[in-house]
DNA sequence: CAGGCTAGTTCTGTCAATGAACTATTGGTG
DNA sequence: CACCAATAGTTCATTGACAGAACTAGCCTG
């Protein structure tokens, strides 16, 4: 988004809802913080975002519960999606899916599983083999057809690697 | 969103869907086409965004085959989904879902119904009666718990009396 | 064909985003 | 404990999209 964050005669709530995530940025952090990826230097490095910006956005989702700070192990700060945040995996996976099926020529460079069945996740987020919807901590991510490792940065090719959403990810 | 719309080291499907509907106000032309509107001047008058600013959102949805421009039995210029642009309705249902639970006190100001049975629609797009998703043209809007219809301009008003998605409304 | 409606375009000021450089805090190592 | 590297975050000048109002051109109705 650009100047105001703000949208101000809408009083609708997907206007509520583009206040906190619609701005420049805020969703590919969201994705990433999904994808495992918690520390600020991981998400400045794999999105190129100003560290500027992504401290404002940080800041931003903090104050919206969407995220939340934590010091983690290694003292520093980490941030990881709250309840509030984690049911924004829909918005997110739907984004991925249209994505997928309108700009991935060779399809899409990384799909999901179902971690207790193995069954793949269709668009709509649903298990393929066992047909339930599936929460984030039960997807596995895996690299997909359209996936080749070319140009990625280190915290790229790690995300791409098999591993179970919100697994915390490191760069290094 | 802001300066440049792409994001320039991201290769994730994710962010070419945000170059495509991440940039501000986007997405709420996208609701309002969901909801009925197809004219220039009522997307201005009921969103209140800047006039220039919505003849290049308008330019780049239609380049990019969301929207396609038509000429209306008026001789005016009409912008209609496309396929394309009708597959995007999950992202906006989920958005309207997830800002209804943390943003709308009071309720949704809008609900949805499945035309065929009239069963209500779930969060997740699914009719609680016979359990299917629903496609956009099925859906009748109502108006909700949340709604009072003050302050509304006619084109607010307008898309909170009941109707189909996607059925043509005029302001005035 | 005149007046009003509609759809844009133009223009200027403002403010967020960019990108690079800088500072401060923390962790690790000898 | 002292030093150095890694990490997190700030500062700052520049750029350019957005806001908002005024203007123009086309269309339609009586």
């Amino acid at each position: 988004m650009a100047l105001p964050k703000d949208y101000p005669g809408q009083r609708c709530s997907l206007s509520r809802a583009l206040e906190v995530i619609g701005e420049r940025w805020t969703l590919l952090i969201m994705r990433d913080a999904f994808f495992g990826v918690r520390r600020f230097g991981d998400f400045a490095a794999h999105l190129g975002v100003p560290r500027a910006v992504l401290t404002e956005r940080l800041e931003t989702l903090g104050e919206e519960g969407v995220l939340a700070e934590t010091r983690g192990s290694h003292g520093y700060s980490e941030y990881v999606l709250t309840d509030k945040g984690l049911s924004l995996w829909p918005v997110v996976r739907d984004l991925l899916s249209w994505g997928d099926e309108y700009y991935s020529a060779n399809g899409p460079r990384r799909v999901f599983q179902h971690a207790q069945d193995a069954g793949p996740i269709g668009p709509d987020g649903a298990c393929a083999t066992c047909g339930g919807a599936v929460p984030p901590p039960d997807l596995v991510i895996l690299p997909g057809p359209g996936y080749d490792g070319e140009g990625d940065d280190l915290v790229s090719k790690t995300l791409t690697t098999a591993h179970r959403l919100l697994e915390p990810i490191r760069g290094r």
